[in-house]
DNA sequence: AGCACGCCGACT
DNA sequence: GTCGGCGTGCTC
């Protein structure tokens, strides 16, 4: 009798045999199943079948039930999720976790079940309405019955008015009655649901925009490509019309029946987005990110996956979808940070569209104003294919270049220069709006004492504090410790206490002083909780003109403000000199970010700059030059000294309560990686983490480097064998990140 | 990861 | 005498 290997969520790398269920034929691979695993029940995915194992029979527990009649993956799909666990050394089982929807892994049944419903009785049919003359409602309600035909659910009853106390009316009158639905196993092995509701032949619901000379080579040159697998980075300034170029590409794809997947930033999935691509096709779009409920998500799952479909709308998890049909995948402004999972399984959702796009055959977008190093490599060796969208379609207004004011020796005011104060003057006296980019939350990022020099430091972690004023507190942004603000100093009680530096907060005090008939409006975590509070400020912004509108990066992203003609970041130096070989480009494109703010509509925008540094050649050359210019010189520079993407990184992190104990780990780890590598393999540390104590824990970390993938992944594999056996690794925590992006 | 087993301190 | 602390071992 053969055996079926299951993948199961544990930190265990490995498949687990089972007997199959007593009495059932053999489960189709991709089918879910219950199991004894230990002394409790788990449920796993079935995987293939054995004819032997080297364990002794007597070990082998049973399979308890399939959950699924047919399997919920393809093979294509399955091998997709075994590589990527392959690649980023992960259980299968984890990856399984991330790819399921949370209802599916808990066991519920991929159909909802079938809802009872309400039918007339022999009686009801013959009873006329007008005997109940006295209950009019009632009536009304039996002779829609009477006259509808089908019976109703009771949901559909209620959407048309019908309470549930009427029905009940009916009910104890003998009229109606509740059927429940004939199915043997509710939910499971049902029919798919019949094919959406009659879909008009044409794809198109609306008349798409026409588009410009070189919008229309660029989706000349996609639909050349749209039968094979092709990488394609789009780089297109603000307001150049990339999306419009998707939709449009789209439309073909959709027109040849296949699905589209398009990942975006998590902070860019507004209703309005969505609105844009289901008013453009008579198609089925479906959202899917973390703000849906569980129910919702199974929802659009099960219509992703059985073709209903036809555009996934999504966050990065949104990789993971099995899309019967796929055609193409795009991945719009794929610099964003937001595609790279920090935590629990990491992974890089634009990596694995590239990925899933090969596996497929189908082409993969890339589309960004500020195309991520990465990207821009692949496209300037000639890999992927490089298309350039450099107008405006519109007014014909330019994108403005940014004008550098170098705060040295001048004084600020909660974070502003007199010369600044001065252009926004200007720009709120002509009735505009100006946009102010601070990426710091709070009223000041630090609280000191003048006399003693006392700062307020967070107990759990090597941070500083921040100072909020609403509520007043202070908040360590690392480990989310609250405490109240000190009245004195509690170092040496006399000294005052003092603000240094300023955030979101302190600026919008100050605007609020300076410009006191001016509305501000402030976006930030703190001020903008939910979708709701959102919607209130963009339709603030909306109406309101002059206005200042304030904010961190939510500001930056996605937003439309037509009526902004001033954009600023109040400092460009964060992260300028910082040792992360990242900092400068994250500077980069936040800077054109906010840049692509201002004028976006008929009017000439202007964006200024505060920098300590105004003559670096860096920001020299990206404010006179482009992003572009100053992205290669970058990329020389990442060549020069053999970093990503002209080499491979893979970052071992640790992490336990005492210092000692990570220590030891991490010099063993270390050890062992010396004895195992003998191939190009350099370590980098190990050494404590950037902010060593984060949450009461101690940190560290431990950087592989290697000019090739192969032996950097043997190596891997080697170490997480020891890692997993040895007695040092049971007190510390770790975890792997591959292809890791924040070093610092 | 979970969960049980097991071996030592402070409670009724 | 037992409740419960978390070290150690195991999961087909």
């Amino acid at each position: 009798m053969p055996l079926i290997q299951v993948a199961l969520a544990t930190p265990l790398r490995r498949l687990f045999d089972y007997w199959p269920v007593a009495g059932e034929p053999l489960p189709a691979i991709g089918v879910r199943v219950k199991v004894p695993f230990g002394n409790r029940q788990m449920i796993g995915l079935v995987m293939g079948q054995v004819a032997a194992t080297e364990l002794p029979t007597h070990r082998i527990k049973a399979a308890l039930a399939y959950l699924d009649t047919k399997p919920l993956f393809t093979q294509q799909h399955l091998d997709f999720l075994c590589w990527i666990a392959s690649y980023y050394h992960q259980p299968l089982g984890d990856v399984l976790n991330v790819a399921l929807p949370a209802l599916l892994r808990q066991g519920q049944a991929l159909h909802p079940p079938l809802e009872p419903r309400w039918e007339l009785t022999q009686l009801g049919k013959q009873t006329a309405v007008a005997t109940l003359q006295r209950a009019p409602r009632q009536a009304a309600l039996l002779e829609f019955l009477q006259h509808g035909g089908q019976s109703k659910t009771q949901k559909a009853l209620q959407a048309q008015g019908y309470s549930l106390a009427m029905l009940q009316g009916l009910q104890t009158k003998n009229l109606i009655e509740l059927q429940k639905p004939a199915s043997k196993t509710p939910g499971i092995g049902l029919p798919l649901l019949p094919l959406d509701e009659h879909l008009p032949n044409s794809v198109l619901a609306e008349v798409p925009l026409k588009l410009i000379k070189e919008q229309q080579q660029a989706i000349e040159v996609l639909m050349e490509k749209r039968a094979t697998f092709s990488p394609i980075l789009l780089q297109g300034v603000t307001g150049s019309g990339k999306t419009e170029v998707y939709l449009q590409f789209i439309q073909a794809l959709l027109e040849e029946g296949k699905q589209v997947l398009v990942l975006i930033p998590e902070i860019g999935l507004t209703p309005q987005t969505l609105l844009r691509f289901e008013q453009r096709f008579n198609r089925r779009v479906v959202a899917m990110h973390s703000a849906m409920t569980d129910k919702e998500r199974l929802d659009a799952w099960r219509s992703a996956m059985q073709g209903r479909a036809a555009v996934v709308l999504g966050t990065r998890s949104a990789i993971f979808t099995p899309l019967p049909n796929l055609g193409l995948i795009i991945v719009d402004e794929e610099h964003d940070a937001s595609f790279k999972q920090q935590d629990r399984m990491r992974y890089q959702a634009r990596d694995l569209a590239v990925m899933r796009a090969k596996q497929e055959n189908i082409p993969v977008l890339l589309g960004s104003a500020t195309p991520s190093l990465e990207t821009l490599a692949k496209a300037k060796s000639g890999a992927y294919l490089w298309l350039h969208l450099r107008q405006r379609p519109g007014a014909g207004v330019q994108v403005p270049e940014p004008k550098l004011l170098d705060i040295r020796n001048r004084k600020l005011i909660g974070g502003f220069s007199e010369p600044l104060f001065f252009a926004m003057d200007k720009h709120l006296k002509a009735g505009n709006q100006v946009l102010v980019l601070l990426n710091r939350r709070g009223f000041a990022p630090v609280l000191m004492c003048t006399g003693c020099g006392w700062i307020a430091g967070c107990l759990h972690c090597d941070a500083r504090m921040t100072w909020h004023r609403e509520p007043p507190k202070l908040h360590c942004h690392h480990c989310d410790q609250k405490q109240p603000l000190p009245s004195q100093c509690p170092q040496c009680v006399e000294g005052e206490l003092k603000p240094l530096g300023a955030g979101t907060e302190r600026a919008e005090e100050t605007l609020l002083e300076r410009y006191p008939d001016i509305p501000v409006i402030r976006l930030d975590r703190d001020s903008v909780r939910n979708r709701n509070d959102l919607a209130t400020k963009l339709d603030q912004i909306a109406l309101e003109r002059p206005a200042i509108l304030l904010g961190t990066q939510m500001l930056a992203k996605g937003h439309h403000f037509p009526d902004v003609t001033l954009a600023t970041l109040l400092n460009a130096d964060h992260g300028l000199y910082s040792s992360d070989p990242r900092a400068m480009e994250r500077t980069a494109q936040l800077l054109i970010q906010v840049a692509g703010r201002a004028g976006r509509a008929e009017k000439l925008g202007e964006v200024i700059v505060q920098t300590h540094h105004s003559d670096d050649p860096r920001l020299e050359k990206l404010c006179v030059e482009g992003y572009e210019a100053l992205a290669l010189d970058l990329l020389e520079e990442r060549q020069q000294i053999n970093w990503p993407p002209y080499a491979h990184l893979a970052m071992l992190r640790a992490e336990a309560p005492r210092t000692e104990q990570v220590e030891m780990l991490m010099r063993l780890l270390a050890e062992q990686a010396n004895l195992m590598n003998q191939e190009a393999v350099t370590l980098l540390g190990p050494v404590p983490a950037p902010m060593e104590r984060r949450q009461g824990r101690y940190h560290m970390q431990l950087l592989l480097h290697a000019n090739q993938r192969a032996p950097l992944h043997r190596l891997i594999d080697r170490l997480l064998g020891w890692l997993e056996t040895s007695p040092e690794a049971r007190k510390v925590r770790w975890s792997l990140d591959i292809d890791p992006e924040d070093l610092f």
